[in-house]
DNA sequence: AATGAATGAGCGTTCATTCAT
DNA sequence: CATGAATGAACGCTCATTCAT
């Protein structure tokens, strides 16, 4: 799971492309041509484009994973004020990420390789265990309702992020931001919308109340 | 937009392996072979594979369409129950095509193809509007909060609707159904499920109330 | 040898198209679209794409034939002067059907059709046996050189003509006709010069005097 | 314009094969197995057969103008002499490069390529004006007459040498060689026999003399 | 007599990968 | 360690032709 300089250099240029064209439309060509490379070195550092693509789901999903786990941890923090920060963390890791979290909505669907399905298993396991272990606590301090269906809930949070930063264009054509305002600007703008959308949506969820 | 009985087969057909492999993952000879047809047709059906993907895209958008906008002149509908109804529309209109949904998804993120981006824009925009429309008419009668962000209100919807039904397998192996159940069952089980947690969200958004 | 009114504007069209773009580069859609005809009349009509060629040929060249064959018998002029005549007949037949004539320059070099080949070698024989004949008469009557080579002087005639043709805007581009004038006064032009032109040459060549 | 040994084995099988069955009718497959090379080093060499065509004409066209141009500036030749020496050179290189002379009458008639065009009139128009040069050198020492078409003399000499080779077989058929005559002496004597007249020819356009 | 649907073969090109150096 | 040349397979597409009606 370690990679020298080039190989970064390779996957975050693959990761553009991904993106951008799918990946059967990104050719090793492509990749080759953008990195400045010669085309045989994908096959040559990674052992075929299919393995080049396990490579990026390994390296990007292994650094997200810590993050989270310290945040359960802390002793300090109500439950109610841990989900939040969990929202935050999730809203914020996707927005920071967005290309790969672009290659990972279509490769799930389409991709029969059986890394990467395993790779995006044990991400979807981890959040669900980590967001119940979280749910169990607040409901052992009577702070959550006993009926929960977490699943549910990691899917709307998932869902909504998903779709509200994929459809992002859109929604700045019906509300357009003011003149002049930068991209990173409405990136800010989204993630402070996304937060509090979702964290209202939590709270019904968990306590229903609104 | 009329197709014969020949080319709706041929659209069914691709319209399953494009949800399975991507549109650039099928060659054109996998869907020949599947239909029992010369290579040659695809390109004399419908022009060119790429073509053959927006005749898909015209045929199916085109047929939803006109079932939710009836539902809004219903004048003996409260707007919550509207509101309701919709979303067991929408739930079931996706479930029913989920290979189509997929295919929506992929593509919308990675296709230049500005016949399919208009096709997907204007029902994304009609979608939109409805729900709006949906939504001042109960503000008009004082049911709903003057404040609603609807674009998001949406995202939810789509969103959590996506992730439920593309990690359906998923949600099985956390919440074994009986054994021996169907998969069938298992669908109806799903639409249940979001039927019920959306309308909960959306109460809450539309009203504040839990 | 027999056509339709139909196969008769199908073989206009072909003879166009074949000029314009080659054999092998002209479609049999091409033709039949052209023409307002089913693909598949090309076949019905002719056989195939090759015999339609073939039937091309045949008629023109049929065509061409008769109005040569009687110059030579009339009593009332010259040995010269049916050269001169000859020369004529010549440049007007292929000015006049500069389409074929270009079918008929590459498909020389090309086709193994022997059908084609028998057709040109045919028309070929002809025209040096014609003037053969003419050349024979003028040494008879001790008005043309003993010794003359028939098939050099045809080449020269014909090898002329063509060059001349198929040149015929870079030849107006280092003359430019006046302003306004028409594609057909130009054609009379060309035909005029041509004329003179290999006049002055088959003068000295069979008399040689200049 | 600089081409590798493989690059250039490849350019003279491909000018074999355009020659004998056209550019149309000459696949890549074709090349690519006379060559004992696999079909898809056409692309990686040339970019397209389009540009392989392109390639030949440049390569071939570049490597001609030179010997040309020096034989303007020889002091020690009379006008008519260098006028001869031309024919000569003329004569030579079409028959020698009989299969690119082939592609180049094809081509001009149909193809549209804008590389291939320009190569040709490039060529086209220097012809004129070295002869133009000629003739006027000429001209000022009173050895020519004045009035001379300069176009009509370069069509009547191309025009005769491509007839001329073109029809060779046709004209070994009326003039039978010598039992055991070998093809190359054949060429010989063809060149002979175009150099003696076509300058007979062009002495009498030059100087009205037969 | 004439057609539109359908076919199989072949087209030029691009692909990911391999291999000799 | 890294490369550029080369490969075979597959790509989407067009071709002339056939055949049932």
């Amino acid at each position: 799971m370690e990679f020298t300089e080039k190989q970064l250099q390779i996957l975050e240029i693959a990761e553009t492309l991904f993106a951008a064209k799918g990946f059967e439309g990104t050719s090793v060509r492509d990749i080759a041509e953008k990195a400045g490379i010669n085309v045989a070195m994908i096959s040559y550092y990674f052992g075929s484009k299919e393995k080049l693509l396990e490579a990026l789901f390994k390296s990007r999903i292994g650094s997200v994973q810590v993050r989270m786990e310290n945040l359960i941890k802390d002793q300090s923090l109500s439950p109610l004020q841990k989900i939040n920060l969990l929202i935050d963390e999730y809203v914020e890791r996707v927005l920071q990420h967005e290309n790969f979290f672009k290659i990972m909505v279509t490769e799930q669907l389409i991709t029969k390789n059986p890394s990467v399905l395993s790779s995006l298993k044990q991400l979807k396991l981890r959040n669900v265990e980590l967001i119940t272990q979280l749910i169990k606590e607040g409901q052992k301090k009577n702070m959550f309702r006993k009926k929960v269906d977490v699943v549910m809930m990691v899917n709307t949070m998932i869902g909504t992020v998903w779709q509200t930063t994929m459809n992002r264009d859109f929604y700045f054509e019906l509300h357009p931001a003011p003149v002049g305002s930068t991209d990173s600007a409405n990136t800010i703008l989204i993630k402070r919308k996304l937060s509090i959308h979702i964290k209202a949506l939590f709270k019904v969820i968990l306590t229903h109340e609104a």
